[in-house]
DNA sequence: GTAGGGTTAG
């Protein structure tokens, strides 16, 4: 398939869930990803061009202007400057000249700086320097300078020129005022199709395809009749709103005026198919092309890629290389990586990756913010920062590529840090950035913390997005605050799937699985069809509030009634059923019965029943799993260190400790944290740096009197006396749970719960003491470990006692 | 003798 050639990129084994249905459509891994033929760069035209024209030129004895004009024309732009310097005629014909080569060679900024010698030179600008100068600042986003040409323009009275206008309404739209484009459009006395062209075009930049439409109609109604650059203009409206009925009826247009051969017509075709998902019509139309160019292929592999067809847009790019010998350029390689990504192929991104260094695509913002994106994707965090941080160019879509980094690998602290970061530039956070930093929050805040994001949110106006409102609801419930989470759910215009499926998980990750089952009915009552997330969150609601036959009728309605195939997560959640039950024979069989490949989760969750049902070798068989699959997770391991402490096997207990050194893995020091006053409070094990430190310990001393000190200390006659030293050390009665408890006790007032978010699992003892404190203090409890929530009430716990 | 609108991209 694609990029390289030097060497041979082999794909990593693909796990099953990522193989297609149909078995032709894996990766050979001897193929390359890019054929060697395609790693010669093109020996340049262009030069070969100028030197042709400059000799002819210089043969002939034409004068200095005519001189300038042919090389402009024919982009020798070094020539051209040179005659332009030693001209002795300071005309404005030759700076609109050079200003025109400049702009239309890519030197945008040298444009403007021209321009500025122009003026300081006392040379007059006229009608025909704008149109050149304004697409220059367009270029560059030179915002202020695009204004300041714009009053010059007004003052020199040449502000009802045709080209002038169309050239400000682009360039107003592209920078982000489209509204004063509009307002141009609307003043110009006399409007051309250029005129309508440029507004529709300049929706489509401003991101506004329903207007772009509208103008498109108008135009229309108006008497005009659209031509290729309409079409092609309102083609991009409708992909961008994804409006398929107005695409094909665009496509009809398309037909009756004959256009269906124009290849960048076909071209937006595909690419409106392609992003309004119909990926079969954007086939028809590729298909349809006997001479298609690499935009074209783009256009397809580009359609695979956000149609979820990883391994089409590879086929597709190889068959552009293999069938019609065209060389993959830097957009290919951007369209390549989202599948490198979703397949967690690294070999493949890699092998793009060095395709680009040896073609000389970098650095470019846009291919190297693709580059983070994959490798945060396939779990390379390093490599991500290696290439953010190297990058001289960055926009708000390359900080939201590495913010969704940190995100997506459990880095929610670095997240944090970078959008703080983010505003001391000049960005201001899109939805995609709260979309990828919602998470985040979810993982580390406490609801005031949250409140105020969601502030910060509003204020920008994007508190309407379904897209964040359903981020919005998770970091709620994520944080604690599962009225606020229902509240906004509530009062969204309009639900999507992913809305229901969060706020089902929402009352799953509280325990509250009767809620759940009651919103899933409401799900279905309005025609909202479940995907395999949904049974994700419903499965995790049964498995979290006990509810076994509940569980066991849902997994098997999945494919009976939906036609859904249980997925890896699915039998997680069952797993974590059959633990509950405590059947553990029966937990390892249906494992071993299953048909996709246990993952580390899968050994976890068997890991966590043996503990559970205090089953030591057993336990020992899911750790040996999960090592074997090369996984680093620490929790395992201490899981296991502890049971081997609790049957006093302290040579076990060491042997885990040194294996866990020898490989770099830290235990994570557990700390509870409790919100007060806005303030974020902080506890570990033992903590005695709070200001209220004394007070916290005089409350904690009379609960535990109340509700036995010693009760939950683990039966000390097995222990070795220097480990009974060491594990007093460690004694549960101190451990931040209650620390927390007991400041959030005295900081609340009654009525209110008391609520705690804790980085890693509740132990035993804690859990145990939480469900007394909340008897004998007659106070709701809320313990959120780093799984679930805990609502201690009563003396009990709404995960009836399995965690 | 000069000028403006268009395809694929995170």
């Amino acid at each position: 398939m694609f990029p390289i050639v030097s060497f041979h990129v082999h794909i990593k084994p693909i796990t099953p869930r990522f193989i297609l249905p149909k078995a032709s459509k894996t990766i050979q891994s001897h193929e390359p990803i890019i054929k060697s033929q395609n790693l010669k760069s093109a020996t340049s035209v262009k030069k070969r061009r100028a030197k042709r024209i400059k000799t002819l030129v210089d043969s002939r004895n034409i004068s200095s202007t005519r001189r300038l004009l042919t090389y402009v024309e024919s982009g020798c732009l070094e020539d051209a400057l040179h005659v332009f310097e030693n001209m002795s005629d300071s005309s404005t014909f030759i700076w609109n000249m050079i200003i025109r080569g400049l702009t239309n060679n890519g030197f945008f900024q040298e444009a403007i700086d021209y321009y500025h010698r122009m003026q300081f030179e006392g040379v007059k600008a006229d009608c025909f320097t704008f149109p050149s100068l304004i697409k220059a600042c367009t270029a560059v986003f030179a915002t202020v300078e695009g204004q300041k040409v714009h009053s010059r323009i007004i003052k020199l009275g040449l502000d009802s020129d045709i080209y002038t206008c169309n050239a400000l309404i682009l360039m107003y739209a592209k920078v982000g005022y489209v509204k004063d484009s509009n307002e141009i459009f609307e003043g110009m006395p006399v409007k051309d199709l250029v005129s309508w062209n440029s507004m529709i075009s300049g929706y489509v930049l401003a991101g506004d395809g329903r207007r772009s439409l509208t103008c498109f109609n108008k135009m229309q109604a108006d008497g005009l009749k659209p031509d290729r650059f309409s079409i092609i203009s309102a083609l991009g409206a409708c992909a961008l709103g994804h409006f398929l009925l107005n695409g094909k009826e665009i496509h009809c247009q398309v037909i009756r005026r004959r256009f269906q051969l124009d290849l960048m017509i076909q071209t937006s075709l595909i690419d409106m198919y392609g992003k309004c998902g119909l990926v079969k019509y954007a086939e028809g139309v590729c298909n349809s092309i006997s001479q298609k160019n690499v935009v074209v292929w783009n256009a397809m592999i580009g359609t695979y890629a956000v149609n979820d067809k990883s391994f089409e847009s590879f086929a597709c790019a190889r068959e552009m290389q293999e069938n019609d010998n065209l060389i993959p350029d830097i957009v290919t390689m951007i369209n390549l990586l989202p599948s490198c990504a979703k397949l967690e192929a690294l070999a493949q991104g890699k092998a793009i990756h060095g395709y680009a260094i040896r073609k000389g695509f970098l650095p470019h913002l846009v291919l190297e913010t693709a580059l983070v994106d994959m490798y945060g994707k396939c779990g390379r965090l390093k490599l991500a920062e290696g290439m953010f941080f190297h990058m001289k160019e960055r926009n708000l879509i390359s900080w939201n590529a590495m913010i969704a980094a940190y995100v997506q690998n459990g880095r929610a602290r670095e997240a944090l840090e970078m959008f703080q970061d983010l505003r001391y530039e000049k960005f201001f956070p899109d939805e995609m950035t709260f979309a990828s930093i919602l998470p985040a929050y979810s993982e580390k805040a406490l609801p005031k913390e949250g409140m105020q994001i969601h502030s910060y949110i509003c204020k920008l106006g994007f508190a309407t997005s379904t897209f964040i409102s359903n981020a919005l609801i998770y970091m709620y419930a994520k944080c604690g605050d599962l009225q606020t989470a229902k509240k906004i759910f509530d009062s969204m215009l309009f639900k999507d799937l992913i809305s229901w499926n969060t706020i089902i998980l929402a009352y799953a990750i509280h325990g509250f699985g009767a809620s759940s089952i009651t919103l899933f009915s409401k799900m279905r009552e309005e025609g909202i069809k479940p995907n395999g997330s949904t049974f994700v969150s419903l499965l995790s609601s049964c498995s979290v509030a006990g509810m076994v036959e509940e569980g066991w009728e849902y997994f098997n309605s999945m494919k009976r009634d939906y036609g859904i195939n249980p997925g890896i997560e699915h039998y997680g959640c069952m797993l974590d059923l059959l633990g509950r039950a405590g059947n553990l024979d029966l937990a390892k069989r249906f494992i071993d019965e299953m048909p996709l490949t246990p993952t580390a989760r899968i050994w976890g969750s068997l890991l966590a029943a043996s503990r559970h049902h205090r089953n030591v070798e057993l336990a020992e068989l899911a750790r040996n799993h999960v090592l074997s699959l090369n996984h680093d997770n620490t929790g395992c391991h201490v899981l296991l260190s502890n049971m081997y402490a609790e049957v006093g096997r302290w040579e076990d207990v060491e042997q885990v400790r040194c294996w866990m050194k020898n490989q770099g893995l830290e235990n994570t020091i557990g700390c509870s944290i409790v919100e007060y006053n806005s303030n974020t409070f902080r506890f570990t094990n033992h903590d005695k740096s709070q200001i209220k430190s004394n007070m916290i310990y005089e409350v904690l001393d009379i609960i535990s009197r109340k509700i036995g000190k010693n009760q939950y200390v683990p039966d000390v006659t097995k222990f070795k006396p220097l480990d009974l030293l060491k594990k007093r050390d460690n004694a549960p009665f101190c451990h931040s749970v209650r620390l927390a408890i007991s400041f959030g006790l005295i900081s609340t007032s009654v009525g209110n719960p008391v609520l705690v978010r804790k980085n890693i699992r509740i132990c035993e003892d804690c859990h145990n003491a939480a469900k007394k404190i909340s008897e004998i203090t007659n106070r709701e409890i809320v313990v959120g470990d780093s799984k679930i929530y805990h609502h201690f009430r009563d003396g009990r716990c709404s995960c009836r006692d399995y965690w």
